[in-house]
DNA sequence: TATTCATATACGCCTAAACATATATGTTGA
DNA sequence: TCAACATATATGTTTAGGCGTATATGAATA
């Protein structure tokens, strides 16, 4: 595993993060494992491209993935060498640090704990850090056509 | 300049360091600007592969070029945003502890400061810092070719 | 001014990887 | 067992960027 030489490791690292889209990823993934259903409602993107970017991440050794049921979650997975663990770190807290990383964090909590959340990630397996985290936060906004969603 | 978001300049960022030979150039410009024809000498690699990974990292705004007579000097520019600098130099800490990269760094002292030094950067202007550090090293190998290059 | 030297850029080729769209896989519940 | 659901992977297209080779540029020197 820890075979190849720091330098083929760190440059598998930036590859990894030289990409929006993974980026925004990790910062999902910063404090707590995600559900994949979540990263596609809070980045708007589309599920295969997300898809994707997990699996290049996980490929390249900076996360893992858990079955539970359908769903399946994804966290961070901390490099073993002490130095490459450092600029993730950093990477992950230089983006807390952004507003935009911000924006989609919120999303994130919103979105999870809303008493009325959107279809797609109605019955998924919500983050526990996040939950116990802000429970007492505003509700989402209880769109109409979620309504019936709600009730199931 | 600084208009664009934290996100697109660690993209940036990241895509500049995503290689080996620009992160073997950046480890060797660690501590002082540095003349091309050193990077060509001592990664032995051909010079236009030198020169385009460095335009790369001009481009990306890592290093800047000052040119003297002939030569021309790269170093890095750290970046204004402290989130993304810190990440930079622990990047350039982490290549500091590398085998690999010592010895890069070994064979820059030495063909720097060598007593007779390889045709190719003979007249070179050489980094300060390094000729000030290293004065009392062993001189470099004198192979035959390179007496009459000396002599010069 | 012509040549040499140090460096940069252009060109053609090839691969990695991004994307959208379509389809496969594996799990749950009827 | 079949349908629905969550997620992954395949396919085809496009683009960035790596490489080697050839050539252009710009400064020094003869």
């Amino acid at each position: 595993m820890s075979e190849e030489t720091i330098l083929a490791e760190m440059e598998t690292l930036f590859m990894a993060l030289a990409d929006k889209t993974r980026l925004r990823l990790l910062n999902l993934m910063r404090e707590d494992e995600i559900c994949v259903c979540f990263f596609t409602e809070v980045l708007g993107e589309s599920q295969p491209k997300i898809s994707r970017h997990l699996a290049y991440l996980r490929n390249a050794g900076l996360v893992s993935s858990r079955r539970e049921g359908k769903w399946i979650h994804y966290s961070i997975e901390m490099p073993e060498t002490p130095s490459i663990a450092r600029i993730l770190s950093d990477t992950l807290e230089a983006l807390k640090d952004e507003d935009y990383m911000q924006e989609d964090y919120d999303k994130l909590i919103n979105v999870c704990c809303a008493v009325a959340p959107p279809v797609t990630i109605a019955r998924a397996p919500k983050p526990e850090t996040l939950l116990e985290a802000n429970m007492s936060e505003e509700p989402g906004e209880l769109e109409p056509q979620e309504i019936e969603t709600f009730l199931l």
